[in-house]
Parts: C-alpha cells; structure tokens; sequence
DNA sequence: CTTTCGGGATTTTTT
DNA sequence: ATCCCGAAAG
C-alpha cells in the first residue's frame, strides 16, 4: 500500500506526502505533480495514518479544481472519499452558514446574491444613501466595499479608516447596503467568508465544534487567498494546527479579487515551526517552453526565488505570428491546428486557445464554425445568468426566501402583472413606514383581502388585485414546495406563469430561451432525490456558486477556448496565446501600476507554463475593439522578455514607426495541405464526407475561388453546418 | 402603466 | 458594439 502512494514521487514530492504533523507550506511551481501530492497526501493520511475522512478538510480556489482533487480522489481511495470535506472556501462556508446562519442573523433559506443582484441592491443602497450615481461609479464603490470585506473590515472600520472622500461615501454606502442584505435576509459572496468567520469567532460551540473535527486541512492556490479566507482557516486549525497550504508566488493572478500574497508571508510567521517544501521539477513541459516561462517571469522584481527545471530537453521552438486582424488571427490558429491534426495526428482535445479577455473568445469562435472544428468554450457568459434562466431562479429564490426583495422586483413583472414603477414606489414606502419587508407588505394586502378587512394600503384596487394573485401565487408555489420534488415544481411554476407563452410573445429567441430552461429542468434532475425542500435549497446554492454548467466528457474531441485566469491548473500539449499586444496583454486597465503590470506578466507566465510540447504567440496588427477599429497594435512588452534563440524565426518585437506603416507577416505559417487538395467542385445535392461530421447533402453554395462557402446539411442529428471549401475536411461521394 | 426610441457611457480577470 | 438609463409616445 505505501509502495503504491509513494511510488513514483520525487523526493521533495514524497516528503511533502508524508509530512503530516504539523503546518507544512508547499511551494509548487508549475507542472510539479502538486495536485498529485495533495490527493496522494489525503489518501495517504487515510490509509496509512488511519485517519478518518469525516476529519479532513481541503477547501480550492475553483470549483474546476475541487472537482478535479474529488475525482482523482475517487480514484484513489474509492468509497471514503465521499465522507471527505473537498469544496471551494464559498461552499465550504454556504454550508456552514445554511447551518448555524442563525447565529449572525441568517434564516436557513438565505439568498446568496450574485454580481448582478449585488449591483442591483448596490443601486438601491446608493439612492437610499443620496449618492450621486453620476459622481460616483457603482462598480468602483463594489469593488471598495469588497474589499473592505475581504479585510474583515465592516462599514463602521471603513469610515474609521477612511483616506479620502471617495472612501467615506463609500462607507456610507456600505452601511446601507449591508442594512439592505441583511433585510432580504441574503449575502453576497464576500458576506459567505466574513459572517463564517463572524461566526466562528463569535459562537463558541461551533468553533469548538470545528475546531475538534477537522484535524487536518489543506489550502490549495494558498497564493490566491484573501485574508479572510486565511483567517478563517487559522481559526479553524487552531487546535490540531495541522494546515498544510500549496501555493506558487509567481501564479498568483488574483489580486484584483483581494487575494493578498502576504498570505504567504504571514503563514511562515503565524507558524513559525512550518516545513517548506519546494516542487521545482517541472514534468510538464519541454525545456523550451520552460526556458521562455522562466525568461519572462524572471522580469518580475517582486518574487521569491524559485527555480523550476524539466528532464524534457529541447522540443519544438515557439512560433509567434503578427496576424492583420483578429479574423486573420483566428484564421492562422485555425490553419495551424488543422495543420497539426492532419500531419502529426494530434487530436483536438490536446489544443488550447487562450485569450486575456472573454471578448476575444468570438472571432475563434467564428472561425471554429467555418472550419467546421468542433470547439469547447469555458466560461464566457455564464449559464446561470441569461435572461431566462435568473427570472426562474429568482422565482425559485423567493419560494424559498420570501423576503429576498431583489428577486421579487425581477419576477414582479414577468410576466407583465401591471405594477410599474410608481406602484412598486408607493408599496416600497408604505412597507417602510410599516417597518416591513417587500414581501412582508404584499402578504398583509393579502390577507387583508382574503379576509375581506378594509384596506389600509395605498394602491389602486386594480394593483392591489395583482398583488394579491402574485401572493397567492408564491403562496401556492411555496406550499408545494414542502411536498412535491424540485422538478414537478419546476414544471408547475412554469404552467402557472405560463412562461412558454410569454417567452414566445416578449422576447426574442423565444426558442433558445425556452430550450435554456429546459437545461435548467436539466440540472434540477440532479437534486430531484432529494427530500423537498432541501432539494431546492441545495439546487440553489449550486446554482450561485458553479459558474460553469461544462461538462468534461466532451472535452476529448474539441478544442478548448478559455480565458488565462480560467487555464490556471490546467495543461494541453498544444497552447496558442492570442492576443500578445499592449493594452491587451498587458492590459490597459492594469498599465498605471507596477505591480499590476506584474500580474499580468505572472498571468502570462501562467499561459506559458500550461504548454506541454507546442506553443504559439498571436497577435493582431489591428484589433476591432468595441466601436471604431482602433489603431495599429504594438506588439507586447512581455515578447522581448522571451528569449528570442527560443522562437522559430526572428521575430519583429518593435512598435511599429508609423500607423500608416504596411502590416508585416513575420512569417508564412506552412498552409495545411492546400496545394495537394484539388479544389473541390460542388453542386447544391451533391454528397459530401467530413471528416468529423460525417455524412452529408449540399444546399447551397456561396463565395469564389478559395473563399467558397458550402451550406451543408450533415446526417444523425448534426444539423446544417456553413464550410469553407478550401479548409473544411470534406470529400466528395460519388452521387 | 408599458413600450419604444435615442443619447450617453463603458469596455478584465471570477467566487 | 453593447448596455443602461431617461424621456416621450402608445
């Protein structure tokens, strides 16, 4: 048995596996095996040191990272991983909370507010606070209050600390804002760590409690933690002090969220007995590749030093590619995958196509199409937070927390129930006055009806007619909601607001929009097993803290489309890094400090170091940035850091002289196959062959020459697909 | 009260 | 280009 963990491990890997007493700081470069040494470190404190699962916690930065250390896990221990605490620090504390919230003022059925909840109630707390919306940005004031939070500051500690006029509106904001989610009884994703820790401190029953059962814990992505989180964690070790944390400096790309790298820093001091382990044996990548990561991140001024190395000698150079545009760019990766997949046999599931920014994900899209490629896009936006799909969870939310105000304002109206603005206004103020909530006013006109007692409300009998029917709707639903499965009450929300109906007559894409909700019903089926309310519950905190709705068995035969923040933890054997200009990469947003500047030359390093055997650098001449074209790019300053021996041919880093100068193509990319291929001569009926699609029937044809564009309609379900002809995979069967 | 139109501002990364 | 808000029309 302990031949089998160990086995295999180097011998820093294996001294981190066996290092069990005590805190224990793991430094893991790139490409270390560190996710292996966590789960080999789990499995080994089950099977070796006896320890039970039940008293084992390991919190990720990511839900794709908690997925990926349950599944290993599975593998390796098989039945005990289940009773194992593996999750993401927010679903960590959601359960906690969901628990014993009522311990900081939470009721059970608590909302968990999403970004555009929280601006929603953001704008609220900003009229109430007589803010100028115009002199002050919302998303600046969110983003000081998150990060006062994630101080473990609260609105009172912000004005304290106040430096400027800014902050102390924004503290006065923060007070109100704070009143405002506690009396829709919801918090916001910094609120899951702060009242956790809150509570912790405050309750000592259940910090004992915690405190007593999690004898070990291990922190992965230590260096993307925010000082709640970290001090969450120390509460929580206090009494085994058993904390092992995995982290790379050079990988934090998390700042702007408030990770705090003097986490790192503090745990050495908070623990001043901890081990330290260095995994600088990168397995990952060819030497190449790795010597262009070190040359890059060896810019940085501010890192600890550490020095990974590979076994893989040599390998391929890295291309780089000036394209004219992000069309053309997106058409050189494309070409070059293509190239690839033909000649060396590479499958698609080993590309990755990696951008700075979720923008650049619909050129490549685009071209995926033409090309007939089949791609995987991760992330991008998000499932849960379409149209259609927030109006039924925010139903969904109500049901099971009525006084959730945010949700009702979304749902008063959809469908249309008549009760605009200024109603909502007058049944808003009279609730105040009342001292109480949104929902908590709309029941007593209720019941004041029901009863047939004389109205004492405001409204017109007309809105008040429509608010006694929307309460006895959510009446019914939440009534329901204690017996009958997640699904049928689903389907029975939906037949009550008829919402099929209402999407075909309001909205555009009616059809897309309903097969939405039925990804939704979908994803309900999961939870239907469930005893009936907790199904729902359990539902809804999925759906607030999983942001993608991905699933990885497709993977295998697409390539993968995702942002540089999301490829953390991730590696392929072929990478392309788009979109090597600045402004771009390095961002503009991050060009006025230093230190933002080495974030993203660490991110960049981050796309580096996720290249197995081939890496390519693009960039466009001229990108079409929202609105006008925008001017000719320079390229980025992180290019000339990469050691140019290390590049196929010389590249031209320079800003160009002058914007009128001509585009230069660095160099020719070897045109997959296109000169073998007799073009293809087609007619609308004939019958074609793809390579990946199959079988299939010309409908129409468009374009000339090498831009020839075939509409073809593809054989078991895979529908009507638009082809380039000089690119696309496609034969010709004989009629 | 709801819908529609037009002007103005805004463009990162994610739990 | 797209989203958001406010104003005017329906």
């Amino acid at each position: 048995m302990t031949t089998h963990l160990l086995e295999g491990l180097n011998s820093a890997q294996r001294e981190a596996v066996e290092t069990i007493d005590g805190p224990l700081l793991i430094v893991a470069g790139p490409g270390s095996g560190k996710t292996r040494v966590i789960t080999h470190r789990i499995a080994y404190l089950l099977r070796e040191v006896r320890v039970s699962p039940y008293r084992i916690l390991a919190v990720t930065f990511t839900n794709k990272a908690a997925r990926e250390m349950q599944s290993r896990l599975d593998r390796l221990v098989g039945q005990r991983s289940k009773d194992l605490t593996v999750g993401t620090f927010h679903a960590f504390c959601a359960l906690t909370l969901r628990k014993y919230g009522q311990h900081v003022g939470l009721d059970p059925g608590f909302s968990i507010f999403d970004d555009e909840d929280q601006q929603d109630l953001l704008k609220i707390a900003m009229e109430d606070a007589e803010v100028d919306p115009k002199k002050f940005n919302r998303r600046a004031v969110h983003s000081a209050i998150s990060r006062a939070k994630s101080l473990l500051m609260d609105s009172k500690a912000m004005a304290l600390r106040k430096s400027n006029y800014f902050e102390e509106i924004a503290a006065r904001i923060y007070a109100r804002y704070e009143e405002l989610l506690t009396s829709n009884n919801a918090v916001d994703f910094d609120d899951l760590l702060l009242k956790t820790v809150h509570l912790l401190r405050n309750v000592a029953e259940v910090r004992e409690r915690y405190q007593d059962r999690y004898v070990h814990m291990m922190i992965d992505e230590f260096q993307d933690t925010n000082i709640c989180q970290y001090e969450l964690a120390k509460i929580i070790v206090a009494k085994h002090r058993n904390i092992c944390v995995v982290g790379d400096p050079d990988q934090s790309i998390y700042s702007w969220r408030n990770a705090d790298i003097r986490n790192i820093l503090s745990f050495k001091h908070d623990f001043p007995n901890a081990r330290v382990v260095n995994l600088e044996e990168n397995y990952r990548s060819t030497s190449n590749i790795l010597e262009a990561a070190k040359g890059v991140i060896a810019a940085n001024r501010q890192r600890l030093n550490n020095n990974i190395r590979t076994s893989k000698p040599g390998g391929s150079k890295i291309a780089i590619h000036e394209a004219f545009n992000e069309e053309d760019e997106a058409k050189f990766v494309l070409q070059q995958i293509d190239g690839l997949v033909r000649k060396n046999g590479v499958k698609l599931g080993d590309f990755a196509v990696m951008y700075r920014v979720n923008a650049q994900s619909r050129a490549l899209e685009e071209a995926c199409l033409r090309y007939g490629i089949k791609y995987r896009l991760v992330g991008g936006v998000r499932f849960y937070q379409r149209r259609e799909v927030k109006d039924i969870i925010a139903y969904l939310r109500l049901i099971n927390n009525p006084h959730d105000q945010v949700s009702i304002l979304r749902v008063i109206n959809v469908p249309t129930r008549g009760l605009g603005q200024k109603s909502l206004e007058q049944l808003e103020y009279w609730a105040r006055t009342r001292n109480l909530s949104l929902y908590g006013a709309m029941e007593h006109i209720y019941l004041e009806r029901t009863t047939g007692a004389a109205p004492t409300h405001p409204l017109q009998p007309r809105m008040a007619q429509s608010v006694v029917s929307f309460v006895a709707l959510i009446e019914e639903l939440r009534k329901e909601s204690q017996q009958r499965d997640l699904v049928s009450l689903l389907d029975l929300l939906l037949e009550r607001i008829a919402y099929k109906t209402y999407l075909e007559k309001d909205l555009e894409d009616a059809e897309e929009r309903w097969d939405n909700i039925i990804e939704l019903r979908n994803a309900a089926q999961d939870f239907k097993g469930l005893p009936p309310p907790t199904g729902l519950t359990s539902l809804l905190e999925h759906l607030a803290l999983v942001s993608d709705v991905d699933n990885y068995e497709d993977a295998a035969d697409s390539i993968t489309l995702i942002t540089l923040h999301q490829a953390k933890g991730l590696e392929f054997p072929v990478v392309f890094i788009t979109g090597l200009e600045e402004g771009l990469l390095p961002h503009m947003r991050s060009m006025d400090s230093p230190e933002e500047i080495e974030e993203e030359r660490r991110l960049f390093y981050v796309g580096i170091t996720r290249a197995m055997e081939r890496l390519f650098f693009t960039r466009a001449f001229r990108r079409g940035l929202a609105g006008g074209a925008g001017g000719p790019s320079i390229p980025s300053r992180f290019l000339q850091e990469v050691p140019q021996h290390l590049f196929t041919t010389p590249a031209r880093l320079e800003p160009v002289g002058r914007a009128s100068a001509p585009p230069l193509r660095m160099h020719t990319p070897p045109q997959p196959d296109k000169e073998e291929k007799p073009a293809l001569v087609l007619r609308a009926g004939d019958k074609v062959k793809h390579s990946i699609f199959g079988e299939g029937v010309v409908v129409g044809l468009k374009g000339q020459g090498g831009d020839q564009e075939a509409t073809v309609v593809f054989k078991n379900d895979i529908g009507m697909k638009r082809l380039l002809l000089s690119y696309a995979p496609l034969e010709k069967l004989s009629a």
